[in-house]
DNA sequence: TCGACTCTCACATTTGAACAGG
DNA sequence: ACCTGTTCAAATGTGAGAGTCG
């Protein structure tokens, strides 16, 4: 199992209902590792169909490091990976283009949240509802993702007593390279199909079957021979073979790498060993991040936060707990489109959040006059095909910069005079945190 | 017009929650 | 309270056919 842990900003401003507290190492826990890696080691596939589907394998984590009696709430939204459009041909993925016009990033948030730390703590936690979609204007509240293109999961664990007061709480962010899919609607890869049918119980059916997919298209590209090459097996023959991702995410290590001396890398997961994962700050200089290993020998990640947040000045008047888990009134309040913003980082390229476990205050809201965010133009030249989108679903009012040399990120709050959209709609939109480095 | 590529839908099968009855 | 059996909604990948695009 692989783990990431972030510290939280231990000066944050309170949230409204909470006092100023040393919170401890946040640390998250992919569980099923393993078969995520297997599934990662073919390059994994993600069916999306006009109602939503489930993921399989389904996004499991085990929390630790929160303080037991504080209310968090847990969210998870998909963040494109790259810039780029792929396509199966002849056994692998290739770049087929420029991405498609970003969508509308939607969070799922967990319908326990907000539940106190030790909840979340006593048991894994699993995000097996959560569903994906193509379908753009879908009204269930799925996340909506494009064909052909890749994805990372991103985990926030935010302090919050409500869906009101996450605005104020602060983000903590996980990814996991193993969880980056590719978005299709049907399966290209077979063993990705058969994978799924040795594992997924629903897909007992298929079993035994001699599982082809789609050999209308299939046909023409199955080059058995070649599609071996992307086996397990293979690529510990020879790496230099391995699926593509594998490789781009590895370049984006490098990248990253050459571009920040401030953070600290530590292991991945083991099947990917050689992929690091860091972890940054939202908003400050990046602090050291410490290794952890546990007594079973798997490493954790660990960023701390040492910044102090600027709290938009709201009147903190929360609604106080919400504990009607039953009804999950965050569930119902968030799934809802929001803008992004298209804001291009120049540095941004050079950095891959999708290894990120970091955290940053939350505050700001965004405009309904933004388009459609669109992918970022900007950084392909040096890292072509790599380059990372950054948005701001909410910071529209906002300027956000990148400081090249030192890392560090400021924003600078302008206020929530304009009536865009209030925090209101934010509470029942939900929102792409991530985007917003 | 054609072919390649992608998407949609119906289908058979399986799981698991809910419910009733003992 | 517990166990067992039944029902049915939801989930799965498959494959045919439709739609889109160059």
């Amino acid at each position: 199992m692989q783990h990431i842990s972030g510290k939280p900003n231990m000066m944050i401003p309170s949230p409204p209902t909470a006092e100023p507290y040393h919170q401890g190492n946040v640390r998250m826990t992919l569980e099923k590792a393993d078969l995520w890696k297997s599934f990662h080691n073919l390059g994994t596939e993600m069916i999306i169909t006009k109602h939503g589907r489930r993921m399989f394998p389904h996004c499991n984590v085990s929390l630790s490091g929160l303080q037991p009696y504080t209310n968090y709430v847990l969210m998870v939204e998909m963040v494109p990976v790259d810039n780029s459009r792929y396509r199966w041909n002849k056994g692998q993925w290739d770049m087929a283009g420029k991405a498609e016009p970003q969508l509308p990033c939607r969070t799922y948030v967990h319908p326990d949240s907000p539940t106190p730390g030790s909840y979340w703590m006593k048991q894994s936690v699993s995000f097996l509802k959560l569903k994906l979609t193509n379908h753009t204007l879908d009204q269930h509240g799925h996340i909506i993702l494009h064909s052909m293109h890749r994805y990372i999961p991103r985990f926030s664990v935010v302090q919050a007593d409500s869906l009101h007061s996450v605005r104020w709480g602060h983000f903590h962010y996980f990814s996991f390279p193993e969880t980056s899919f590719t978005a299709v609607t049907a399966y290209q890869n077979t063993k990705i199909a058969k994978l799924k049918i040795d594992h997924n119980p629903f897909a007992k059916g298929f079993k035994g079957e001699n599982t082809r997919t789609h050999s209308k298209s299939w046909g023409d590209n199955m080059v058995s021979a070649k599609e071996d090459l992307f086996s397990p097996w293979a690529i510990e023959q020879d790496p230099s073979q391995s699926h593509s991702l594998h490789t781009e995410l590895l370049e984006l290590h490098d990248h990253r790498q050459d571009y920040s001396t401030e953070e600290q890398m530590v292991p991945g997961p083991a099947s990917m060993s050689s992929q690091p994962c860091r972890s940054v700050e939202h908003g400050r200089l990046p602090s050291p991040s410490s290794v952890v290993e546990d007594c079973k020998g798997r490493r954790s990640y660990e960023s701390h936060l040492r910044d102090v947040a600027t709290v938009p000045g709201h009147k903190t008047n929360s609604p106080g707990p919400v504990r009607d888990m039953g009804h999950t009134p965050l569930a119902q309040a968030m799934p809802q489109d929001y803008r992004m913003s298209p804001v291009h980082l120049p540095t941004s390229s050079k950095t891959y959040p999708g290894y990120l476990g970091y955290s940053y205050p939350l505050y700001g809201h965004y405009t309904t006059n933004q388009g459609m965010g669109q992918w970022s133009e900007g950084g392909t030249g040096q890292y072509p095909g790599q380059s990372l989108t950054h948005h701001l679903p909410f910071f529209t009012s906002q300027t956000l910069t990148a400081d090249h040399g030192t890392h560090q990120r400021s924003v600078h709050h302008h206020g929530n005079t304009e009536a865009e959209w209030s925090w209101s709609q934010y509470l029942t939109s939900s929102y792409c945190a991530w985007c917003s480095i």
